[in-house]
DNA sequence: TGCCGATAATTTGGGCCCGAACGATTAGCG
DNA sequence: CGCTAATCGTTCGGGCCCAAATTATCGGCA
């Protein structure tokens, strides 16, 4: 939203369409720089270290929750990977075509499905992974106004504040 | 990923995985929020402020960047939306049909399409913008580490070095 | 003038994304 | 024990998302 032109630019031109109405700009750049900011890095991760192993996004945070907890129930996926379990399903159908896991049904809860890595899996990870970081870390080296633990608290109070 | 496991436990998870690799746990901590929180804040807005009016977040982005910036080329609307050409057009077309913008070819310029709101979207805009910035006022109003422009800069550091 | 490389928007194909509806299973309460 | 409400994962429908291919147009150069 705040992209080619400045912030100025934009603020004068909104100023103009709705008259004398208080607005809050401030709030507007962080909102707005916040998509920005999380879209951008999501491609450069994608197209950088993701793109070689031919995974999204999505489905490199599925098999991280899964490398990690595993094995884990289908909603603990969805809790720790932040979407919704319709979506989950149809990636976890796609990786595991693809031989990186598995699914079982729960024996002690038959409405429960449990999902662990394959040892392709866990070959994957264990490569991709410190890779992933290497570039995770190539980014954020750039923040210079203030620290990284700061910069993780403020995206923190964003999330309380909506969740 | 930094769900409703502590970042202690997922940092030992992670290591014992790893063995003696060396990982930016900051790193990882600014990306995992970074994405929870552009998701917790889209799902937000989408479900307080766009749903009575039934758009979906990209949907206003586009509403949003005609009303202040039209008529305007489609590239345009791209880049300053921060998504693909392709992902646009689909929009685009959404739009139109339920009569919030028209396109029209340039006559300067084949190949160009201009983009203008209609009276109905100009409508839509005045009455929902201010709501909408209302609530994201609310939602940065609960950031109490450093202020409000500092956040901004943190995350177009982000995006500059991922651009 | 006629061609050719560059540019703009759209279409195509495959995948992600969510809410709502659905079928299966379980827990709890009388 | 039996019934009902809750829970879990999946499916369905509609929409977003991008890279690559496609169609149309333009600019420049011989």
């Amino acid at each position: 939203m705040a992209g080619q032109h400045t912030l100025n630019e934009t603020e004068s031109e909104v100023a103009s369409r709705l008259g004398g109405l208080k607005l809050d700009f401030e709030a507007m750049a962080v909102t707005s720089n916040l998509f920005r900011a999380a879209n951008s890095v999501r491609n450069h991760l994608e197209r950088t270290v993701l793109a070689k192993a031919d995974l999204t996004w999505t489905a490199f945070v599925v098999l991280w929750v899964v490398w990690i907890w595993e094995p884990i129930e289908t909603r603990g996926i969805a809790a720790e990977g932040g979407f919704s379990k319709a979506t989950l399903s149809g990636v976890l159908t796609t990786l595991e075509g693809r031989g990186f896991l598995t699914r079982e049904r729960s024996t002690s809860d038959g409405r429960l499905v449990l999902v662990s890595l394959t040892p392709a899996g866990r070959r994957l990870m264990k490569k991709l992974f410190p890779e992933f970081n290497a570039e995770e870390r190539n980014i954020t080296r750039h923040i210079t106004t203030g620290d990284l633990p700061q910069a993780a608290q403020i995206l923190r109070d964003l999330i309380s504040a909506t969740e």
